[in-house]
DNA sequence: TAAGTGTATTATATCACTTAATACACTTAG
DNA sequence: CTAAGTGTATTAAGTGATATAATACACTTA
């Protein structure tokens, strides 16, 4: 719906979920794929919500939720950046995945598919 | 939190999600799994009210959902029953599937997976 | 000193979800 | 025919998450 680009990053915004979530998702993938690198500053509060047209407050909370996952620190009047701990990103997207994972599987099961129709099902897809 | 007995049926309630949603699921669950035979009368919507103590339109909500999905069929002044189709349990649970597939494979890779780490993983759950 | 950082607070608005109280049309058991 | 049980519709109200708005404070750097 809306896309922008700021700090070398690109931006979807729509309304099919919350702002925050959105703007934290995004900032987890580009994170673990290493599209911004370790130790590098991510845009300021202010500035993402001018550029996104969105409330200082919503930025703060997709940030606060970033720190929270060890995959940003704060530097009091400097800014946002990214662990400099590839650890930290490492652990954060095996712990991701595996909730991705046994969601996927129980949601599976909650339709009574057992472990060769999941197979299955994945062979078609790849 | 809450496990109430209606029907031959267990019943989960929480307030993780939204109260709909899960009735939803459960009844979709349950047909999906053949725990409810095909033809059956579910409970009525001011009964299964009544025993969840919630509000009969909040069931109301999701027995349209169940219909929606194909799953039930409902006979004015009789009640809601399953669908007598194995067709359309059949088609409905494999169009789930896929939904749930598609959203997992996405969230993998935006999380920068390959195929290969996907078919890792997968292979440690089992 | 000024501008740019993150952070906190208070107030307001909107929307999804849920409850509540009724009412109506239909079917079935008596 | 009557009463009870069905699904359904309507209107009103309450709650919590989300988002905006306006403002202020402490810290860092040029």
């Amino acid at each position: 719906m809306d896309e922008r680009q700021v700090g070398g990053l690109n931006f979807q915004i729509d309304f099919s979920q919350p702002l925050y979530e959105q703007i934290l998702d995004q900032f987890r993938s580009s994170i673990a794929k290493g599209e911004i690198d370790l130790g590098e500053k991510i845009p300021s509060v202010r500035e993402l919500a001018q550029v996104l047209k969105i409330n200082p407050n919503t930025v703060m909370r997709a940030y606060q939720e970033l720190e929270r996952d060890g995959l940003t620190e704060k530097r009091r009047g400097q800014g946002t950046f990214v662990t400099t701990s590839q650890e930290k990103v490492r652990q954060f997207r095996h712990q991701l995945a595996q909730e991705y994972i046994d969601a996927f599987i129980q949601h599976m099961e909650n339709l009574g598919y057992t472990w060769a129709d999941i197979e299955a099902y994945m062979k078609n897809k790849r």
